[in-house]
DNA sequence: ACCTGAACACCGTTCAAGT
DNA sequence: ACCTGAACACCGTTCAAGT
């Protein structure tokens, strides 16, 4: 524990951890996620690629760490409403807006949950509100997760999108397939086929947010029909 | 080889974009799609890397169109109830258990959506019970694309999870920072943190799909609200 | 304990040429 | 039109050795 005044064992570090996720999070900024290499982050620390790994176990850890530290430095916590329900909607868009502003996400929500420490002080504000609106503390574990699967849903689902929209204006294959969509047969479709990219490129997280949110929040099943339900899962 | 019969233009296609997709399906399936390289592909079907580029654009291309594929041959269609919001439900349902049962669909989820021809009929049964429960066709593709938001983000989170179960039992960096929340400053979260593992690992996608549902087919704002929300936006 | 060099076993894609 | 060979510009990670 006393590192400072024990330094009697093998030879100091050059580079540390703390060193490794500045760099990395300097090169992500700057020129995107799939830039960022560990050779090319070795290079830019003035070491060698295998240092890094006595730092960090692999390159997916890496990016954990960077989220994390993202997280850590950018994720404020809103002013709190008394309205308990209104406060899960904007924890819950605090979430949101700090990590869809940082378009590498995905690829770490892919990897492993998002679950940093400084995370949990929001999906403590989010339970306590699904908590006071009357829900037992297992029902607000998975309502948490359904708000949850919603907004990492969303980042990722707008993510690609922008994405097939920044490279090329290819007609996507998408636009396609909705035009060879027949009025007859897809009635729905096919009557907003051609508003389809406007339609979808809106930001509507918040009245889906509302939406679930209210829906998980309405007056549910009786208990032994739930009871039932879950025994049917299970 | 005998070209001189039917010499019209160009040279025979040794490979076709079927024997492609099929042949990739196989590497797929068997291995998994972190196994599947062009070169990889190339090899397996007795070509080079560069033939293949004559008949996919690229390796992203090649994902879709494996899963545009993979939805035609697997996404059956399920009976539909009278009950036009059940029918959403149902579909929304159908579509998850098709797809969930892939494990790969992230990668092409985080490239692009989804967006097959044979999942357009599910599109249309889900917008079509929206209509029918009262919604405009715009609002209908909002809550359209709320349910997707909803179950592309349950299955990727879900196939995180188990990638990260799958692959050692190393206490996963979750557990650590949940064992160090303080029982003080965050009780709801520390109240369940022993069985969050437990409780995150049952599948309660249909539960928080009905509440979705509900939420988004009950009693909706005002009309001059939702105006006001949608200036608001822009 | 920490770092290095070299090597392993690969990638996706471009280019120019062949048939 | 379709395919090939060679090359470009890389990867993440392991291993054995050095300090």
């Amino acid at each position: 524990m006393s590192q400072q005044s024990a330094q009697r064992k093998g030879r100091p570090p050059r580079i540390s951890r703390a060193e490794i996720i500045e760099t990395a999070g300097r090169i992500v900024d700057a020129e995107g996620v799939d830039r960022l290499t560990m050779r090319r982050l070795a290079k830019e620390i003035g070491s060698t690629p295998m240092a890094l790994y006595h730092h960090v176990r692999d390159k997916e850890q890496l990016l954990v760490l960077l989220l994390d530290d993202y997280a850590a430095r950018n994720l404020h916590r809103p002013d709190l409403p008394d309205d308990p329900r209104e406060r899960v909607v904007v924890v819950a868009a605090a979430i949101r807006r700090t990590l869809a502003a940082c378009p590498w996400i995905v690829e770490v929500l892919t990897a492993d949950d998002l679950m940093s420490e400084a995370a949990l002080w929001f999906v403590e504000q989010i339970m306590d509100g699904l908590v006071a609106c009357g829900l037992t503390a297992d029902e607000a574990v998975h309502a948490y997760r359904a708000i949850w699967y919603y907004t990492a849903g969303e980042m990722i689902v707008r993510a690609a999108g922008e994405r097939r929209r920044a490279d090329g204006d290819r007609p996507t294959y998408r636009e396609r397939v909705f035009a060879d969509a027949d009025a007859a047969e897809l009635p729905r479709v096919a009557g907003v086929a051609s508003r389809w990219a406007e339609l979808t490129a809106e930001d509507t997280y918040l009245d889906g947010l509302r939406a679930l949110v209210d829906g998980l929040l309405a007056a549910p099943a009786s208990p032994t029909a739930r009871a039932a339900s879950r025994r049917s899962r299970s």
